[in-house]
DNA sequence: GTTGCAAACCAAAACGTTTTGGTTTAGACT
DNA sequence: AGTCTAAACCAAAACGTTTTGGTTTGCAAC
């Protein structure tokens, strides 16, 4: 009898031995401990006296059993987002949901999409085991089928960074549209016509709206869209590079290009660097995240700032809205343009 | 009846339909899915193929309230971990963490230190009340008292960057001693004499280690130790600049200046390069830790390569084999340096 | 035609809570 | 003296599993 751990045996005290040492029943325990009204003063006293005693701690496991919620909501990242470089985007979105799920009494469970592979699951199924109370779904690419699956399921569900709404399902998200307007609206007002723009894979929400946002953008400013002036990268600081030295070889008169992720822009910028190419001098450069690293390369990356732990408590208080009754919405959140010295 | 979210009630299969369905009690449900041998090959098969058919999945609480384990490991960093730079070094370790831990069966769950505060209960209330099977600490400052109680408490526990040993108590860290000998010994075979050092705050267990470290590898290296060639910073980047600031002001014949961290030694090498003092030229510079940041500033800073996603690893699979029955260990990590320009 | 044994199955207890639907007691009102 | 009510308490059911200690059946061995 008791928790069994290893060779190690946990026996913490349960509230039958509160209500032993106490001389009343379970029932009294638990409605004294959890402030109900119907029971004496002096009793509520002498029972929280011996809980406190005993140091009694009510069992999260049986109470989500009888209860039928678990208090924990499951986090699904997929590999695109935790692999080496995620940290970047994800370590400060974590913080934002742990903190505004804390607040609310939930406690985050990760599971990135391998757990689920590990044990041949889907990630649905998984949940399911776990009797998740919610999920926070992040960095999944469109044509992952599985989580699909989860969205489209009645198990509560935010997303991040893909607009997905439905009666279960809600999203946040930063306006990225307007962000690349932001983007190219600083460039232009600094004189450029030609600017070019290294996209992130197609794979990913994001990479679909920002080439909308680009697009547009160019519109805007009266300038016309040209094909060969977009690149398809992967977000990769190698696919940044890769991206610089293909739209100047075909550009040659180009004097600005935009990138769809600061890791990119950071990639070109170094080759162009060791290629001897100036920056701002000879083109200049703006990224998109506002990442860490952006501040301390040389010169500072101009870039497109998400607010990454606001997105976090965002989607967080949207769920626990949603466990609570809300409607599922959708949320975008506004970008903000940070100048430094690649432009 | 049925599991209740929000509005939303979800009804989950439970074993007991499986079992009406299938014509057999509960008991030969559960047996047949669990590979159990007293049970016919024909049922067995009936019972997957109606479980199936129902999308049954067994409830990890029920199982955990009767199995008296919960198969989750929380996890407990402190603030100094998990704020806004805590991701260079904390999700890297994360990710060893969560991929050994998942091969394993188990889940990770968060349980920053806030967790604890928010709901008014020491750590080891929080992880008695959620049942943890086991803990990994991280990141937790010495004079926490409550780490210690988690830590001299029956629960096992894996510790991270302190060497905490004892019966349900291990630990992995880097070798600092090895990891400033290979610094410092780098330093004086590029024949630097005076070398400097900026520390961390004291309060940190890796601190201690790398003074001694810096003070046994100049014993090594027949220099002198000399207590104004020592500066206490905070393993902030604003901290490594006023550090080499410090340093420089009192020791003018100062050549190179090791940092407890790399954020500290790039706060340091954009100060020197604001003052228009040369890196390498004047002062050389050499860091700990090898975060992605010291690869992308200009000059690359020269740094001791923390193995940090093999220390998730480790520490996930001490931590697994405690569960297992084998004894608490200490685990040390060899260092490498890697030399790139800032030296 | 017993006895013994293995194979296949099952009823019930256990895990630690919350909640439902009571019962008991004491005092107030007729 | 009887009825009603409110306050204080409690026994038992429920949650969904695993496990213990059986029982039943059929067949081989004597």
């Amino acid at each position: 009898m008791g928790f069994q751990v290893g060779e190690v045996i946990l026996i913490p005290t349960t509230i039958k031995d509160v209500a032993e040492v106490a001389g009343v029943s379970v029932t009294t325990v638990s409605r004294a401990l959890n402030g109900y009204s119907d029971v004496g003063e002096e009793t509520r006293r002498k029972v929280q006296k011996v809980a406190e005693e005993l140091n009694y701690r009510p069992s999260a496991v049986a109470r989500s059993l009888v209860m039928k919620r678990t208090k924990t909501i499951g986090l699904l990242i997929s590999e695109m987002m935790s692999d080496k470089s995620g940290h970047h985007f994800t370590f400060e979105v974590l913080r934002g949901l742990h903190d505004a799920l804390a607040k609310n009494g939930y406690d985050l469970i990760f599971a990135n999409t391998t757990t689920a592979k590990q044990r041949l699951l889907s990630y649905l199924d998984f949940c399911t085991e776990r009797r998740f109370d919610g999920v926070i779904v992040m960095g999944i690419r469109l044509d992952d089928p599985y989580v699909h699956e989860v969205t489209e399921s009645p198990l509560p569900s935010v997303v991040i960074d893909i607009p997905l709404l439905s009666k279960h399902c809600g999203y946040v998200m930063t306006d990225n549209i307007h962000g690349c307007e932001l983007a190219i609206q600083h460039l232009t007002s600094r004189g450029h016509r030609n600017i070019g723009f290294v996209n992130g894979h197609k794979e990913a929400e994001v990479s679909r709206q920002r080439l909308r946002g680009y697009k547009d953008a160019l519109e805007k400013c009266g300038l016309p869209f040209e094909p060969s002036l977009v690149y398809e990268g992967d977000f990769s600081v190698e696919s940044g590079a890769a991206g610089l030295e293909a739209l100047l070889s075909a550009n040659p008169d180009l004097t600005a290009v935009f990138f769809a992720s600061d890791l990119m822009a950071i990639g070109a910028l170094r080759w162009a660097q060791q290629q001897g190419i100036k920056v701002p001098g000879d083109v200049s450069i703006v990224g998109f995240d506002n990442i860490e690293l952006s501040e301390y390369v040389t010169p500072g990356l101009t870039t497109i700032h998400q607010r990454r732990y606001e997105m976090g408590v965002t989607a967080a208080n949207s769920l626990v809205a949603m466990l609570e009754g809300d409607m599922a919405q959708g949320r975008v959140l506004p970008p903000d343009i940070v100048i430094r010295g690649t432009t």
